[in-house]
DNA sequence: TATGAATGAGTCTTCATTCAT
DNA sequence: TATGAATGAAGACTCATTCAT
């Protein structure tokens, strides 16, 4: 007897309930500073139960950081214009992406904390390819009409995501719960203004400005 | 009886093995993925030996932190030109931040990977504070002449470093013995060219682009 | 879902194992001689179990310090008879105290070792003053009578006391599975009989005979 | 070539400098309490130093523990009066404790804390015997002239001297530096006067009629 | 299927003891 | 002989994981 669809929903519930309490709490605290007995708390469950979900506590960080690299994947790509110039796909690469973050965060700053680390399997990582694969062919199009410098693309990704990164985490106060605090980012006593809410179209014109020809 | 140069060069030297060890294996495996006896064995010192120098793998952590915060500060702002054109005074921090990663990434990617970690205490974060003040007064003297854009500094400062952060990650391969894994880097199938050098000046060039007025 | 009576008995049993090694091997090799591993070990559990109903190892001795002197307190005073004549009270006190001993021979010798140490919290001190504040109000009644000698009644209560646990030391053989060495005792080649049992009434009189008026 | 006569003088007031810093700091913290390291601190000597002259840290305790009751022991028996009367050798004995206590608080406390400690070798506990002979030969030949009670002479010797420990935890304040908690002693309120001062010659009344035929 | 009490491997840290100087 | 830096075994405690219910 193959479980009614009624149950099927109940459990897809329950796994996304163990994911999402995980995410908030893998920003919150970091991945070593969580256990697992919190997560099932948070996530209104018994710790047993998050075991029938997922392998381990490995499997479930990897399980969130793919399920977030797709969405930010989709939230980028889906139905992007191939035939429009390039300055107009930048602006909607960026623009998408900013959306992202004001929409999702905590997803985002999960992506950022956890990009690096060392209980990321070869599966996590491999999720980029997508996303790499579209960029790589416009970057490369729009390098060959002469759109863009001609320096190498990915030293010209780097700028543009680091670039991109940099500002969100220099300008957007730290997630909510969160108490991260920006990087090598020279802030500390910058005075300029409260946190919270960044001037997104005239990032885009700058770090445009870096890449073009 | 105070102790002979020798025993204080000795104990230096320890000191340093133990710190070079700790940097490199928190770079690879992060904080809390590396057991203190771990850092002990490779620093070439029994496990106890640590506790004699540092009260705590926290404490540890933080002399790291500050040691390298300040090489960094001291690498890039030591005789910087005042007086010297914006244009200028950016190329030699770029260029300075380049040099410093070149010679030592494994610091340099140390601090991107730990800005952010709750085991930092109040001093550690304290020790950004010179160079933050040195920037922002830089860039709010150019804005002033209007030599940069006139957005937020902050957002200013974001971008750049960020681009920085982001170029460095992209480009360079791990820092030797590292399995650090490129961020929201849209890597994984660029063929451009084996990593491990970058086009320093090209790089700066773009960024430059990016905030000038 | 509250937890069923079994689930409840088998914790409260297995809380009690605990407490019962614990209690037996700090009477053999005290607080700081006795490894937490080894308390499970004799309990029967696991050492991280410990941790599911202590605390720590402190709240540990201190739950079994409380739990024995209100044992003990209530074995001597429930029911004490407040009327009648202080002989009649003293020999209540007094044989209510050796019965404890003879049925709860580790409680006792538990209370002697740990009543001044460290590990003792503010609140296990306090369990001490039910006994006393009916003691005190014994005695110096008594003396109001001129039944007892004129003294300062915190000598007389350290002389009742001490002669109760010195002769105890002395003429109890140590608690079974135990190594407890007597005292400033002066014991070692007395040859007067087999220890393990007391002439309780013959130690009261004797006793007594010390504190009368 | 043996030692100098001078040489020798200085390794005993070494030897001594150690016991006297670990006795007091064993009184203030506890045998578990006090590293190995703080004795040789506060007797002024390298922490190797200790192991020229003890085996171990047990035997340091071992070796305290010999001396102060060698100490307690000659100054209790001393020139006793073998043919004084009872009574007289009574208070004898019980007058020069108390001169001993006053003397000598911390040796007295030591003694009280560790009788029954488990690192206590067997010599260690053997020590005893010389004072227990002398006092049981005057017990038994008391009671032979029927000037004491007729009970077993362990549990009169336990009886006095009890109360005599008793009296002294009950009255005397801790030994200076130490915070040594009174006992089983059922004091807590007791607010007759400050501690501090005790009327031996009352007490030794007391106590004599506890024991008296 | 879901639970959460129980577990024990593994963590950081202390400290008695050694030994090169 | 005296030292004190170095050691590593052992301790208290945490927490990912299991399994009886």
């Amino acid at each position: 007897m193959s479980p009614s669809p009624a149950a099927e929903a109940r459990a897809a519930d329950k796994r996304d309930a163990i994911m999402g309490a995980a995410l908030s709490l893998f920003v919150e605290r970091g991945f070593w500073g969580t256990a697992v007995p919190e997560i099932a708390e948070r996530a209104g469950v018994g710790a047993g139960t998050i075991y029938r979900y997922f392998e381990s506590k490995e499997a479930l960080v990897n399980a969130i950081y793919r399920a977030e690299k797709l969405r930010f994947s989709k939230a980028v790509l889906d139905n992007f214009p191939p035939h429009a110039n390039t300055r107009e796909q930048f602006r909607v690469i960026w623009m998408r992406m900013a959306q992202f973050v004001e929409d999702n965060r905590e997803g985002f700053v999960f992506l950022e904390l956890h990009h690096h680390a060392s209980y990321l399997d070869a599966q996590s990582i491999a999720v980029e390819t997508r996303m790499t694969d579209v960029i790589v062919a416009v970057i490369t199009a729009a390098q060959a009409r002469r759109e863009l410098k001609q320096g190498p693309p990915r030293l010209l990704v780097g700028l543009v995501m680091g670039a991109f990164i940099g500002i969100t985490r220099n300008c957007l106060g730290p997630a909510p719960g969160t108490s991260a605090v920006p990087a090598l980012s020279i802030e500390g006593g910058l005075t300029d203004g409260p946190r919270g809410s960044i001037d997104w179209a005239f990032a885009e014109q700058c770090t445009w400005e870096a890449i073009r020809a």
